[in-house]
DNA sequence: AATCTTTATCGTAATATTGCAATATCAATA
DNA sequence: TATTGATATTGCAATATTACGATAAAGATT
C-alpha cells in the first residue's frame, strides 16, 4: 500500500486535494508569497529568496506548476513564472463556500 | 534528507502549508464535504461513507484535528468530531486575500 | 460480568516526498 | 565556437505518508 486510492473519491475531491498538497510546503507557500510581492514573473532571484539549493527549488516550481497553480514559459536563457489565477480562484471560492455553510448553518455541538 | 526545512520560513508560511497540507488528501477533503453536507459532527457512520478501512479513516481524522481543521470530544462510546472554523477562516481569508492582491494587479506578462 | 460497539493504537509494507550534489541543457554573449 | 548564466534532470539517501490487519481500550447493552 501506501499509494493514495485516488478512484475512489470524487474528481472534485480530488482536485482540491491535489491544489491543496501543492501548498502544503512552507517552500512552495513562500513561492506564492514571493510572485504576489513582487507582482511579476520569476526571473532568476527566486532561488536566493529560498534557503534552498537551485535543484530543490526547481522540484518545487515544477510541482507548483504541475498542480497548475503556476504557470511559465521559457524566455531566452530565464524562465517566466507566475501566478495561475483559475486555480487559485478555485481555492478561493471552495473556501468562501465552506464559510458560507458555516455562517449560515451555526450548530450547537462541539 | 527528506524532512521539510520548517525552521526556515516564517510561521504564516508554515501555518498555512500545515492546513494546506491536511487537506491534501481526497479522503480528508471528503470528510470535511461530508462534515458541511450533514451539518453535524460524526457518529460512527464517517468510517462507512468512505472507501477506506477503519484504522485509516482513524488516522486521516486524528491528522485533521492534529491541523485544527477539526476538533472532537469522546461522548460516551462515540466520537463528536465537527468543524473547527478558525481553521477555515484562516484558509479562506488567506485565499480571499490573494484574490484581492491578483484582482488588483492585473499583469500583462504570462 | 460477558458481550457488543465504536474508536484508537501498534506494527509493518508499499509508496511518496524532500533535499542536494553532480550533471545536462540551452540561449546569450564574449 | 568557447564560455557564461539560468534552469532542468538524474540519481540517491533520508524521511514521511498511506493503508490495513491485528489488537487494545472503554463505554453501552444484555
Amino acid at each position: 500500500m501506501g499509494a493514495t486510492k485516488t478512484e475512489h473519491f470524487t474528481d472534485k475531491q480530488n482536485a482540491i486535494a491535489t491544489l491543496a498538497k501543492a501548498l502544503g510546503h512552507p517552500a512552495r507557500v513562500a513561492i506564492i508569497d514571493y510572485l504576489l510581492k513582487v507582482n511579476a514573473c520569476i526571473c532568476s532571484d527566486i532561488v536566493n529568496e529560498l534557503p534552498l539549493a537551485q535543484p530543490t527549488v526547481s522540484q518545487h516550481l515544477k510541482e507548483l506548476k504541475n498542480a497548475g497553480l503556476i504557470k511559465g514559459d521559457i524566455e531566452g536563457n530565464t524562465i517566466c513564472y507566475c501566478i495561475d489565477e483559475k486555480a487559485l480562484d478555485k481555492l478561493q471560492s471552495y473556501f468562501a463556500n465552506i464559510s458560507t455553510k458555516l455562517e449560515k448553518n451555526k450548530k450547537d455541538c462541539c
